[in-house]
DNA sequence: GTTCATGTATACGCCATCGTATAATTTGAG
DNA sequence: CTCAAATTATACGATGGCGTATACATGAAC
């Protein structure tokens, strides 16, 4: 038997480094092949056609999204706080899986399968928001406001071309954190 | 002289349709000409090439975003709690403008000088919201962390897939806004 | 009605991309 | 080394989109 030279896996990794600079469309067949080194040739044995390499790129993103970051989570373990921080360090810290999730997030506003795939992740990570910030809120309507506050500026300040005057986005969001958190805060930090 | 019959602006119209429906890949000169009635013919009188009409877009896109709204909302004066509230009506409401808004941002993420655009834009709302969410808070950084916060809901809400068990995204978000805007809320409508 | 600018239709060459067919090549198994 | 399967290269036809060229239509000015 011949060997797998470019393993399918391949060619959905750089699918999702091209949906994630362009957006579904730069995903095309002979540019993933000239960045892989190779021609479309062998891309055909392992996809029926394009859609069926976008399908695979989504159950890629879907299952790396909720079951490695989830997983990792539960299993180190730690305080609430540290838990959900976590979480959000590793899906929205991260440099490779944070274009992804962008991408994909304005992709499902056109595409109604994308968008029930985003639905279950999004259920995920809100589930695990909520839990955390139930720790320190007993009111179960301001967690679900807490929470889709904190869901809302980790996705919305990508989208965000504002400037802060003096200030950078990371003072801000810091200081926001604290409003989310029930953190008070007398000090300032000039 | 003869008549204009498909004037430039409708080709600028139907172009940001196109954007907000399909995002700036899905704007070609042939589609809009036919979902205009007409052929390719009378374009190239207008506009140089596809990336001119882009260009037309954004201007207009920007004129209208910041202008036309921004004087609304000042013209109609009233209290700074409303004029907040008219400009995200007139901006985060709208259905025509909420897609194409939704639209640029993703766009500025792969194009600088659509993001420079973006740019002037959310700085101009920002400071609506300061002027605003400062007639109720004193300190300034907390200022900023609320107008960032709000702002990022704006958006971010429309890039959210998640539910939110028995409650509406609106119950949700109004309750966020409560947070927000310093409203207390002991009572709770079940 | 003639004229002429404006807008439009049609046809063309060009290029990128898709998916297919087929031949060449590589690699592990024996 | 030889062979066969897997992988890749190459060539092909089809499609769709861009920008240009050129001829046609239409309406206002005179």
């Amino acid at each position: 038997m011949g060997a797998t030279r470019t393993p399918r896996d391949r060619w959905i990794e750089e699918g999702l480094h091209a949906l994630a600079a362009g957006g579904p469309d730069a995903v095309r067949v002979e540019a993933l092949a000239k960045k892989l080194g190779v021609t479309k040739g062998g891309f055909y044995g392992y996809f029926a056609d394009r859609d069926a390499l976008l399908e695979a790129m989504l159950d890629a993103w879907e299952r790396e999204s909720i079951d490695e970051v989830i997983d990792r989570v539960e299993r180190e373990g730690g305080d609430p706080k540290d838990k959900i921080q976590r979480a959000g360090m590793l899906t929205f810290s991260d440099d490779r899986l944070l274009p992804i999730d962008l991408a994909v997030r304005d992709w499902a506003r056109r595409d109604e399968a994308v968008a029930e795939r985003l639905r279950r992740v999004d259920n995920r990570r809100m589930a695990l928001l909520r839990e955390m910030i139930g720790t320190f809120c007993s009111d179960a309507d301001e967690v679900e406001a807490r929470s889709m506050l904190a869901f809302c500026v980790a996705i919305g300040e990508h989208f965000l071309a504002a400037d802060h005057g003096d200030r950078t986005r990371a003072q801000v969001l810091a200081r926001a954190a604290d409003l989310l958190l029930n953190r008070p805060r007398q000090d300032h930090n000039h």
